[in-house]
DNA sequence: GCTTGACCTTCCTATAATGGGAAGCGCCAC
DNA sequence: GTGGCGCTTCCCATTATAGGAAGGTCAAGC
């Protein structure tokens, strides 16, 4: 099948199946006319990649997943602790992701939201531990950045 | 002051101050010699900004903010209204990883974890809902994507 | 046979936020 | 007057994904 086909079986947008066999994660072969064409295993693996990164792996693991999956003398213990680190990792965002949020939450809380100025919100923002100390937020200075988090997909 | 010393004060590094005022988020004077002048002020203005992403807003939002903030007439509601629309989308981002994160973790716990290649992580990879159904995880099906988040920072 | 449209190809660009580095100039101290 | 640090601009890299242009291919219809 050609590459929309294959994009169809699998999710994954023709798009996207060119980039990932341009950055080695999954090689297709050529027909005469120079199109790629896939097989039931080629979509398998991306499905197998829609599948890791629907559970957000990083294409890097998803590359290391996918080489084990290939090898059938794999040792399942790797597959675990790649999946365990990426629990932690995901664990570890969304902690700190929900400390934004509680503490903004708290900050909002005291704003009364009219047509007036005043706002406790942009008073935190411009004053919150002018150097360096004092907390932000109304519990626990909960956004002591925990490491950097992207949070605007 | 320079830009170093403002990075010093700010908590923001040279490189990002430079590239805010490129992207118009803020501006600089600059003396004879070119470079850039900051005054106390301006310092202020960048430690706000500061605490905002530190809050994770984008800077878009950050922008917003810091018009609002610059603008003595402003209404409140305005600034509650992108805190809470902002903690919103903290919200759904934290309960999507977790929901990733749980997933996986089920899964993980039935893996062995040893030498041998049986993987139930890697089966459900390759295996779940083939086409379109069938539940991924040990529970409900928590990963359907509620909406593509970054967790690799 | 020729047109049309859907599909494919490659290459370039953009996104969001940040960091790294090179080449060149300013400034201060020694 | 030279060494070293700080400043300047410009370019590149990251991560994952999407949009689009310019052009080749193929099948269907007339």
């Amino acid at each position: 099948m050609n590459i929309g086909e294959a994009a169809r079986a699998s999710g994954i947008s023709a798009k996207m199946i060119r980039h990932y066999e341009a950055i080695g994660l999954i090689s297709a072969g050529r027909g005469a006319n120079q199109y790629r064409v896939y097989s039931q295993a080629d979509v398998a693996e991306l499905r197998f990649i829609r599948h890791a990164r629907d559970l957000g792996f990083p294409l890097q693991d998803v590359k290391r997943l996918l080489d084990l999956w290939r090898n059938r003398a794999r040792a399942s213990a790797e597959v675990k602790r790649l999946a365990l680190d990426h629990v932690a990792a995901l664990e570890a965002k969304a902690k700190s992701l929900s400390a934004m949020a509680e503490s903004l939450r708290h900050l909002a809380a005291h704003c009364h939201g009219d047509e007036r100025p005043e706002c406790p919100i942009l008073e935190e923002l411009a004053g919150a531990f002018s150097s360096q100390a004092a907390p932000l937020g109304g519990s626990e200075n909960a956004t002591k950045k925990i490491g950097k988090v992207d949070c605007h997909g």
